[in-house]
DNA sequence: TAGATTGTTAATCGATTAACAATC
DNA sequence: TAGATTGTTAATCGATTAACAATC
């Protein structure tokens, strides 16, 4: 009995019940209806049955509400939270410093393990601990250290470049904060933190056009 | 003739079509298919096209490819990055101060003319040439600018209780970057900036999940 | 004109919601 | 038991894609 794949929308929500689900437990309450959920959520019930369904390895009891710290372990873990992965980060600007310091990544399974530039003043100085080292060093470091993962706030001039580098070093998956289109190979992953779309709808519910 | 509304999904790709297009002026294209757009979007060119039909007041001429530079215009007017909103940007932290710094948002019609934040080390400071004040001073600036925008990089301990005053000096529209949910009367939005789904999303697709 | 590209209508696909039986 | 809540199946809804006529 093979379970049916989540899809973008759903994977969307997972973030989104796990930290209602923190503020609950925060505030003592340890049981949980999908009904609560739904309200929070401003979606359906039977919506959040089903996506609970899907992270859920055996059934939950009809007629009894779910137990909140379960689901807590259940949704960290499907997201893989639990298990962290480094990661190095590209471009130490105001962004990248301030990612760098950042320190609730490790709740999200993420670790920046050291910042890359090619800025004099910013090579061997440190953030939240975190070395800086210079962009040449790169692929020495992501060899030594088995690393696959980078993160991009370069600025938009030099980031097409950075992202034929950071492939040739064997990254496979770049999380881009650099607000344009970037070209990978296929076997390279590649997901955009795009603040104009969520700026882009924020000013569209504004003027009351959704 | 009225036209059809726009949907969340639609929204989101706007700005990716934008970024786009942009770039191709930049190269100095000045023609573009739909069927050239869709493959750097990966989606159909039909999906394109309807898309686009939805930003434009009059048809385009079938068996002629776009213009570059008319598509840009309509898209940052669709967008509204044409005309600027003032935002006032609550909690000078390390996000907080990039945000500040981050020239980019003019560009999409959004300029932080403010920081407000407790620390009595920050204020009276600038940054990025934006004065920063205390959080007691913020009733009065909204009242003197008319600023109803207010951008949220709040610690999460203190969030919800600063969205409470938020709402209460008036402010209509929040972009929150604190990754908790907050609690917000019906007529004011509030729009989240969802790392940990994006992140999410990257992590999935790394492992082949999806 | 012929080829390319468009907009429109219809078909498909997938996600969400509704209905309801099952269970604690 | 009765009430609440669940999971499952079917229906609905909306978004995407396909087919094709229209036009430059």
């Amino acid at each position: 009995m093979e379970k049916k794949k989540v899809s973008i929308r759903q994977l969307e929500r997972y973030p989104v019940y796990l930290n209602f689900l923190l503020s609950l437990r925060n505030s003592g309450i340890d049981k949980v209806s999908s009904k609560q959920i739904a309200e929070m959520m401003l979606c359906s019930e039977e919506q959040v049955r089903k996506d609970l369904q899907l992270v859920s390895p055996k059934k939950a009891s009809p007629g009894r509400q779910r137990d909140v710290g379960a689901l807590i372990n259940l949704l960290k873990n499907f997201l893989g939270y639990n298990k962290i992965n480094e990661a190095v980060l590209i471009g130490v600007g105001h962004l990248g410093g301030a990612l760098m310091s950042f320190k609730g990544f490790l709740d999200f399974g993420l670790e920046i393990v050291a910042g890359f530039d090619v800025n004099p003043a910013l090579i061997n100085t440190t953030i939240a601990g975190k070395p800086i080292y210079d962009l040449a060093e790169l692929p020495r470091i992501l060899e030594e250290r088995k690393i696959t993962i980078a993160i991009l706030t370069t600025p938009k001039s030099v980031s097409q470049e950075t992202v034929d580098k950071l492939v040739d070093f064997g990254i496979k998956a770049i999380w881009n904060y650099v607000p344009m289109h970037l070209n990978v190979p296929k076997d390279v992953v590649i997901e955009n933190v795009d603040f104009a779309a969520s700026l882009a709808i924020l000013s569209h519910r504004i003027n009351r056009k959704i």
